[in-house]
DNA sequence: TGCGAATATGTCATGTCTGACATATACTAA
DNA sequence: TTAGTATATGTCAGACATGACATATTCGCA
């Protein structure tokens, strides 16, 4: 894993040590875990950057303040499928999230 | 949409006309299918290119030939979630997943 | 310090996705 | 054509994600 990629992990709230490590999480596990947390951190972006609480962010996607909460924080409970939905909903391109996950 | 993007999806059974078009769909919605037919199709990729059946990955995925098959067409009941991480165990990285959804 | 706003965490009923199976259709070679 | 293989489509019970709610914690500011 590269240094900036741990960084944002740690900063996610994993502790150091490598994803993989943590917990025995194959190479493909924690590269999928990888991509939720950069997803969850790319949400938090847009939605600061918006102005934007989680309250009304969540408003917004007709779900709950709680559950955005969640997808910022890659919570196991929480789909890409969520993250993605709604990341586009604050104007994030395709593009935007590939440059997030890359 | 860009030309090539639709050429994408009408070779993934979408009929002519946007996605958007068809059945009134928004365009952070339009996305989102584009995207899931984008990773429909990079995951056929990575299947023949490996010289795989849909048979032989849904073992390896531990699911099923015809879940693969739905994958592969971008099925409205496949998640986004089950499309990435059978990708992922096809030996996809990260930035294979980028460049397929940019 | 204390207070109010924002965010985090835990739980649950309801709805959605999942693998599995059956079966239909498409493709290839004889 | 036919048979054999691969892929597509439909359905369902069980597994998992969802929004909602309650409540806890953190944050910013006076």
């Amino acid at each position: 894993m590269k240094t900036s990629k741990r960084a944002k992990l740690v900063a996610a709230g994993w502790a150091a040590g490598t994803t993989a490590d943590f917990l025995g999480l194959s190479p493909e596990e924690a590269a999928f875990v990888e991509m939720r947390v950069a997803l969850g951190q790319s949400l938090r972006q847009w939605r600061t950057r918006n102005k934007l609480t989680q309250g009304e962010l969540a408003k917004r996607l007709r779900s709950s303040q709680s559950r955005v909460a969640k997808m910022e924080a890659a919570d196991p409970t929480v789909s890409v499928d969520l993250l993605l939905r709604s990341l586009l909903s604050l104007g994030a391109k395709s593009k935007d999230i590939a440059r997030a996950i890359a």
